[in-house]
DNA sequence: GTCTATAGGTTGATAGAC
DNA sequence: GTCTATCAACCTATAGAC
């Protein structure tokens, strides 16, 4: 058999990096678990997707569980919503925090839902979000500590409770898109987005 | 054979109905879904737990997609959170709704949980939920009608929009019983449901 | 690092006796 | 309606060549 042509640089199919297995196979996992669910992110599955043998699923990952770490890992990045707005109109920046929740929830939504199929998985997770230090206290910290300082600016009324308001706005946005991965289509029945932040902008009104 | 003494209703073990298998089967797998979760939900695993073979699970539901749908049926049963509370103070009502979405919510989440993680379950729920009419726009509907009723009566914040009002309590206290259930412990860091609740009456407060 | 091949176990589902 | 027995399909994981 003759050599391989030069000018054709590998017999990969798609243009992917020449060694970069354990990446594809991290993509291809994170894929699978968002459009299919967790019951179908087998090796087999990953490994097709991937373009590489199961065997190497296996040799990047000891095992499953392994495979299933990593993703989390990977796949929970943390939340940095409120950087260079510090001096917007409250309204202005409750809406722009509200997007950036909504971007979050949407990205981490599909491996949180997963770690509920299996209670083993659950601590696992919960283990994640506290050490990478992601869970819902910093979103409220970060939003609640803009609240505080417009407090002291006289911008927003002092009987507000900022750890409150974030909250309610941490948690409304979560449920929306909770709802709108479940496919519940009742949204045209329940108030809107802009009625929501209407509704915790009067609880900023300075009296 | 003797007829059976009458005083002896059933010579079941645990007061189980003579031929309860079907009923069985439906209870214990609600119990390994809430326990163990869907990835351990295999006909074997019931079978064992309900006292029968796995043969009589493929007798009584058809396939395991069967088995899902009737647990789906059973397990979603219907929020009534405010019948007889129509007249009380608007603080303790918003109260006491919380607490009854709370035992709700504890109730439904497995279930909503379990099909989300799989896309092929999605639908379904999402179909049941619409068919039932058991969507969030129920409780938000129920609860917003008592404060608009408490706004003609003069006793809620004419400007209070209580659709809003509603669904930021029904959020806020889904988002709350999703964070124990996955096991994020930081309760401690966040604000409490006194807190919580306080701030949304500060919304129905007279001006 | 990646492959083929395969062992060993679990699962969904059916057949047929009682 | 319930059982025992069984299958085919699928899955995790490993062994060993390249």
């Amino acid at each position: 058999m003759p050599p391989m042509s030069a000018s054709e640089e590998s017999p990969r199919r798609r243009g992917r990096p020449p060694s970069g297995g354990r990446e594809a196979i991290l993509e291809a996992a994170l894929t699978v678990l968002r459009d299919h669910g967790i019951a179908h992110l087998t090796s087999r599955e990953v490994a097709a997707r991937a373009g590489v043998s199961d065997a190497s699923v296996y040799y990047h990952f000891r095992d499953r569980a392994g495979l299933l770490e990593a993703m989390f890992e990977r796949g929970m990045k943390p939340l940095l919503f409120l950087q260079d707005a510090e001096d917007g109109d409250p309204r202005a920046v409750l809406r722009q925090a509200a997007a950036s929740l909504e971007a979050f929830f949407d990205d981490v939504l599909p491996i949180l839902h997963a770690a509920q199929s299996d209670a083993e998985l659950r601590p696992i997770v919960a283990e994640y979000i506290e050490r990478k230090d992601v869970g819902p206290h910093r979103g409220v910290e970060n939003l609640a500590g803009y609240l505080r300082a417009q407090q002291q600016a006289g911008r927003v009324n002092r009987r507000a409770n900022p750890d409150a308001v974030a909250m309610l706005l941490i948690d409304a946005t979560f449920a929306r898109c909770v709802r709108r991965h479940m496919l519940i289509r009742s949204e045209e029945r329940l108030p809107s987005r802009e009625a929501l932040l209407d509704e915790i902008g009067r609880l900023l009104e300075p009296t």
